[in-house]
DNA sequence: TTTATTTATGTAGTTAACTACGTAAATTTG
DNA sequence: CAAATTTACGTAGTTAACTACATAAATAAA
């Protein structure tokens, strides 16, 4: 038991943190063990465009929640990788129109077996009494209602009031 | 619901970031609000040396969970704004001992009931049906058991011998 | 008691995200 | 329809973590 586990509720953010990395590493070396090239920062890129086909640069870092400049430097990897293509639409000049290539596809059905294993280590991993997949839907649920910030901020607004009643 | 929330337990690392992330800017925030000029980076090292008071980089680094030189960045940051000082250790001439100073001492108080106020709201936040906290302690502690990897390998394996049985 | 190993700290360079800003195309407004 | 605004994309620079390597002190071994 180190000092940030602890401090709890404090360091929340900390060991959120250190679990995803954790995952991520690990989730690398699965890949590499399998003999696939392939990154799981590239996971939700490649993602999207499976499902979705055809979008922008914009919509893409819409889907994956990431910045549109994090979303450029994933898609010039992934384009240099080979695993998707991108041109021009041409009803907008100013977007650009990202797809899986064959290579993309092909790389996609031969990760579909290890996704279906990460996905088997996953469950294997969090299936506790706290399930930590609905423990983090539950707070995202939670966030859209009302930011953390919003939160602290009325208990702080709430301890004035107290504050002021009892003197 | 974007693509990550439908991916799900593939996309559980790139989750847990966010939601860290999240956190950590809302307590930004939150110091702010209260007029102290401080960063939620900074809460592992300092939270430490409250609790331990004198202690070495790496034995700081150990106890927060992370890598020395990222310690080390963080320490000097600290010294910048006077929160903390240093001395070498007489008995060892190789180590640096640090400790709070009379100003992270004050800073400290003047923080307490602002972490009163970030824990309460962490609660609203994560008191769910699978609470948060609860899920990442079981989870932390099945990771020590057995990582995600060799999880996902004895599945690899399993499978395997499923398909040398079966032929 | 030299020599080898380990431990503690530090520096340099990398990575993967970000924000801020700039330009060009499309759209809206006066 | 000309001007202003918005949208889409891109570049530059920042941040907060990391790994790899270097050096010096302490400890162990020959």
């Amino acid at each position: 038991m180190n000092i940030i586990d602890e401090a709890g509720l404090l360091a929340l953010a900390t060991r959120l943190q250190r679990l995803s990395e954790r995952m991520r590493k690990d989730g690398e070396d699965i890949y590499k063990a399998m003999g696939i090239h392939f990154q799981p920062k590239w996971f939700p890129v490649i993602y999207v465009l499976l499902h979705r086909n055809t979008l922008s640069v914009v919509e893409i870092a819409g889907e994956i929640g990431y910045s549109h400049p994090s979303t450029i430097t994933l898609l010039k990897e992934l384009e240099k990788e080979k695993l998707i293509r991108s041109g021009k639409d041409k009803a907008d000049e100013r977007k650009r129109l990202l797809q899986l290539s064959a290579k993309g596809r092909k790389l996609v059905t031969q990760m579909e077996p290890v996704w279906d294993i990460i996905t088997a280590a996953t469950i294997d991993l969090i299936d506790t009494q706290h399930n930590l997949m609905r423990a983090i839907e539950e707070v995202e649920e939670r966030f859209r209602l009302q930011s953390f910030l919003q939160r602290a901020l009325s208990l702080i607004k709430a301890h004035k009031e107290d504050d002021a009643t009892g003197s």
